[in-house]
DNA sequence: CAAATGGATGATAGCGATAACATCATTTGA
DNA sequence: TCAAATGATGTTATCGCTATCATCCATTTG
């Protein structure tokens, strides 16, 4: 830096105004500068800037399993958004929501003097870890329930399944049927829940959820169970890998979709609308979530406010795996 | 730290050497100091380390699309292989492979002071960029051409597409139609190499390869032009989006698979498994690529040698997508 | 037993930037 | 016309840490 102010006659602290404040130095002598820098091809060094300014550009993300679409869905939201703030984004991939996990990748990223962190954390065993995360780092989570004391961004996963049980219901089915995510994840109790008060609300049959765990595999073994069963004529399937395993389930069986068996899945991942048949699902704008969380936590790091908590409403999309019950 | 210092009777100077050297501090001061780190809960500047040390030890990594399953599993192989030795790990997701989105990419991380860059660059036109990286940035490239200035890390792609292909002739295919990825894409160019040269070398006919984009749309849509001829009985597709798409196309025409049409993929997405039929297809080993990466990327960083190129090899996973050609 | 050796610790000087205040030249207004 | 206000730039101190060399003490050695 002392370089360039030699060059172009000024003294280093020009050079640094130049460079945050532009505008409170003269036209001309800015220009100088510039120029200079670029013939130095000077390059800020950001370490000696955070270390007097305690600002690194710098934000951290705690996610579970990011080769997931949903997780790396936000992830690319969260990014792209930093990125318009001249923010980069560091991310940690965690293999359990634990509460000592989050904890750890919590101090790692704080260890690296991030400005603040979000943390996607759609499982309820994180909740114990997210009570006991450090007052003094500006914190946002992504898809928690919202008792939380730090602001949350997520997907309204009762109302996406209120919609789901309501489409199947109108269709003319008697009940329907779930399958689950696992128990401990936020999604997945907010779906059963969003299920069941339809059911309960309509006065239906409420048949036991079977328990899945978000994976094709498990989609298939639940849909050779429910496909043995003829009174099963409307599925509603937590995620859409699972129901991939479902549809597969029921033709291996030889039940038709939608012919004999409607399914509904949750996400809307990009193969949804090409597979076997087009799958009906609910629409969850990941990257939608992924630029609030950021704006959320934008809002704190800069001393604002900001609204505490921002749902998200999931969308239906109406496809070929759901059809009116064939008669009788 | 100088609080630290205080509190355990020493000067700050053995705090830090505490802290990164331990074995040369003795054992009850080291203790001392211990403790009082851990009372006081200090936890050390990383901005004032980099200032002086010259290391951030944060990686940088440019990516392509980082919701692609490809791309995020890659990034993940490297986030987890980076964590054991304790960096972290900052991501760029770019929307386009040019010289130019890459090189700023590069400049904003660098900005960042990272100390190295993985580039995951599966693109013709990033070569250009690739080419011309900055000299002192240890850099590594993943899935690019192997004519590059840095080490690469990739999955050959050729071998990949002889299996696939070998496996449909073996089969008793006469021939073997391709649906290939854009052509500007490495992978996509290597797969179509490989096709071509195993049917070159059997003396096939060689149809003309249907440009796809990876999508599950495109796969549809080449699916139903492929749907109607019926010398069609094998189909190469360059990746398990497209293939899902080219299943749907063919059932809708009330074309079997795999009775009337082999299909394999590439990729084997964890739900390859459970499409309606199972898919065969060709298994990248992402996670793989993202750890070797990034020990090339710390060989470069530690100033080692290191060995230039690492291949892969993908692995043909037979499902029943795939059988015999029918007689006749 | 004095001198040499070596291990543990301390004092000092930056690393490269910015905050805060000081300075100087110019403009403004009565 | 001149004091006060304004705006551009410079000076100094400092952020929190580690490299380097100095110092001190306890051994070992001749």
């Amino acid at each position: 830096m002392e370089d360039v102010a030699e060059r172009a006659g000024v003294s280093a602290m020009t050079v640094s105004r130049v460079l945050n404040t532009p505008e409170k130095v003269r036209p001309d002598t800015r220009a100088r500068v510039l120029d200079a820098v670029r013939e130095l091809s000077y390059r800020p060094n950001s370490a000696a800037r955070s270390l007097v300014t305690g600002r690194s550009g710098v934000l951290g993300v705690v996610s579970f399993d990011t080769t997931l679409y949903g997780p790396a869905s936000t992830l690319h939201g969260i990014e792209q958004a930093a990125r318009s703030e001249d923010y980069l984004v560091t991310t940690v991939s965690v293999s359990a929501l634990s509460r000592r996990s989050i904890g750890e990748a919590v101090d790692r990223l704080r260890f690296q003097s991030v400005d603040g962190v979000v943390i996607v954390a759609p499982h309820e065993s994180a909740a114990d870890g997210l009570r006991h995360l450090p007052p003094d780092l500006p914190a946002v989570v992504v898809g928690a329930s919202d008792d939380l004391p730090v602001p949350v961004a997520a997907v309204d996963q009762v109302t996406g399944a209120v919609r789901a049980t309501k489409h199947l219901l109108s269709l003319g089915h008697r009940t329907v049927w779930h399958v689950s995510g696992p128990q401990d994840w936020i999604d997945a109790s907010g779906r059963i829940a969003g299920w069941r008060s339809v059911l309960e609300a309509e006065g239906r049959e409420i048949p036991e959820p079977l328990l899945g765990d978000w994976s094709a595999r498990s989609g298939f073994e639940h849909g050779k169970r429910l496909a043995r069963d003829p009174e099963v004529t409307a599925v509603f399937v937590a995620n859409d890998h699972m129901a991939t395993g479902m549809l597969r389930a029921l033709r291996e069986a030889g039940r038709q979709v939608p012919q004999d068996v409607s399914v509904v899945g949750f996400d809307d991942v990009p193969e949804a609308a090409y597979l076997w048949p087009p799958l009906s699902t609910v629409r969850q704008n990941f990257a939608e979530v992924g630029r609030l969380s950021f704006q959320l936590l934008l809002d704190r790091i800069d001393g604002r406010a900001g609204a505490p908590h921002r749902m998200i409403e999931p969308e239906l999309v109406v496809r070929e795996s759901t059809a009116a019950r064939l008669p009788g």
